[in-house]
DNA sequence: TTTTTACAAGTAAGCACTTACTTACCAGAA
DNA sequence: TTCTGGTAAGTAAGTGCTTACTTGTAAAAA
């Protein structure tokens, strides 16, 4: 929990607090800040960067736009203070740390659905925030590109390690791992994106998260198809088939050689 | 370097040649009306459409600004002209045709491996085009909304109605078809995502796109558990289990209602 | 000739950011 | 307690520059 920076300081020593800040009055430098921030979060996320003007900020955060320019310098400083704030806060750690138990049981759905779930919640409850890592994705940003490597990186490589164990043990089957990871993260991923973006009124399909992180997993590691047709389609060696599992094993000893690589 | 490529067709009859189109010069109204559409979806594509202005369009288009309103009455027009030209091009038709043969086949692996190479070919060879859709979906443009009908949504249903007679026919499970189908076409959409957008470089998983549908495909259809494990999570009734197939019963009996497709 | 294609040179509105000034707050001297 | 001065929180009204969009005019094509 890195509380970092950000108000504590100025302590307003037992006072009453007199103002809310919704509009109007007077409030602590870091809260004003704070305030300001959220704000601008919720209007670049929504209208992007050069669609919200900083007129529209101050207005919305009930201050002038000096006030904005006092606690940032320009309005890159203030984009940039909500992604390295959030970026830095969402540490990935903890969702991994949850998973623990589940891993050393070797309890795949409970690891995969938990991953799920975790992420879809993120997402859920920080829309705004999801929001905003995609326009700052389009964009090119630099805080973006971090916040791919401290989070979305990891939690591949993450995953991966995990399926490279359960391979080695026997447990899943012998594909390169980080084909496995990006096909799960993009059910999780782009059933959020849809939830989020594509279709908020969810028209096409509209079930709890707990659920869709279940289904997914439930996809991922046993397929759709039916046991007769999936083992019939396993061993038996059809054209195109055949093409696969030859492609699938070259992939094998290319993924051993690169072992290397942690 | 910033010498606008474009304009090489449009060949001059046998004319005085005083114009090939990269400043100056002149050209028939429709050529030039392509031209500014081409420069203006790359620009948009990459800055986003607050992010470009009609200055830089112009520029690149090798015209004045003016050409540019001589052309399209306002910048919002530029902008819903190509998303509407591109989003009622790209019909699914098309795609959905050349699966026809595995469909009647009986073919899963070629129908959902075809499907998305389709896809990621699509947005491999245009991708400005990708990129511009993301940016007017967050956006929430109307136009958007057209193209999420007339292609995603569609797409979602045409899948979705394959799949449950594939269920009806015993070879696939019965799960909820559209989770299924979300679960594909999020595997397939979200690794174009990450090629287009998140991570360019492929830093990390650089594969083709057949080989891609063809993985991805393989784990949909048949998962990552090995068959003993397979079999013992599957016949194995735990809590979770349990509560998760009356979920599914109930909605394989309302999706029975809704069958109209044949 | 007329029509079409083009552009230089605008214009008014909007933008990020600044300046010069006012107000609220609180510690400590009277 | 009551003054009082230092300072942080606040603003109205700019600054100069950029933006989307126009106008008037020239010239190539038909």
């Amino acid at each position: 929990m890195s509380k970092s920076i950000e108000t504590q300081k100025n302590a307003p020593p037992g006072r009453a607090p007199r103002n809310d800040g919704s509009s109007g009055g007077r409030m602590a430098g870091g809260e004003r800040r704070q305030q300001i921030v959220r704000v601008a979060m919720r209007l670049f996320s929504q209208r992007g960067f050069s669609g919200t003007t900083t007129r529209e900020i101050a207005q919305e955060a009930g201050v002038s736009e000096a006030m904005v320019f006092k606690h940032f310098a320009t309005k890159e400083d203030l984009y940039a203070a909500i992604l390295d704030h959030k970026a830095c806060a969402g540490d990935m750690g903890d969702a991994c740390a949850a998973l623990g138990g589940a891993m050393e049981r070797g309890d795949d759905a409970a690891v995969f659905s938990g991953l799920a779930q975790g992420v879809l919640h993120f997402h859920e409850h920080d829309t705004d925030f999801a929001r905003l890592l995609m326009h700052s994705a389009l964009q090119g940003h630099e805080l973006f590109q971090m916040f791919w490597e401290r989070n979305v990186r990891q939690m591949a490589r993450f995953l991966c390690g995990y399926i490279r164990e359960r391979q080695q043990a026997g447990a899943l089957r012998d594909m390169e791992p980080m084909v496995i990871a990006r096909a799960f993260i993009g059910m999780t991923l782009y059933h959020s994106l849809v939830n989020i973006i594509f279709d908020p009124q969810r028209s096409l399909l509209d079930i709890p998260n707990e659920r869709a992180a279940q289904e997914f997993t439930e996809i991922l590691l046993h397929g759709v198809a039916t046991q007769a047709t999936a083992g019939k389609s396993i061993t038996k060696p059809s054209g195109q088939k055949k093409g696969l599992s030859t492609v699938r094993q070259s992939v094998a000893i290319a993924a051993k050689k690169k072992k290397s690589r942690s």
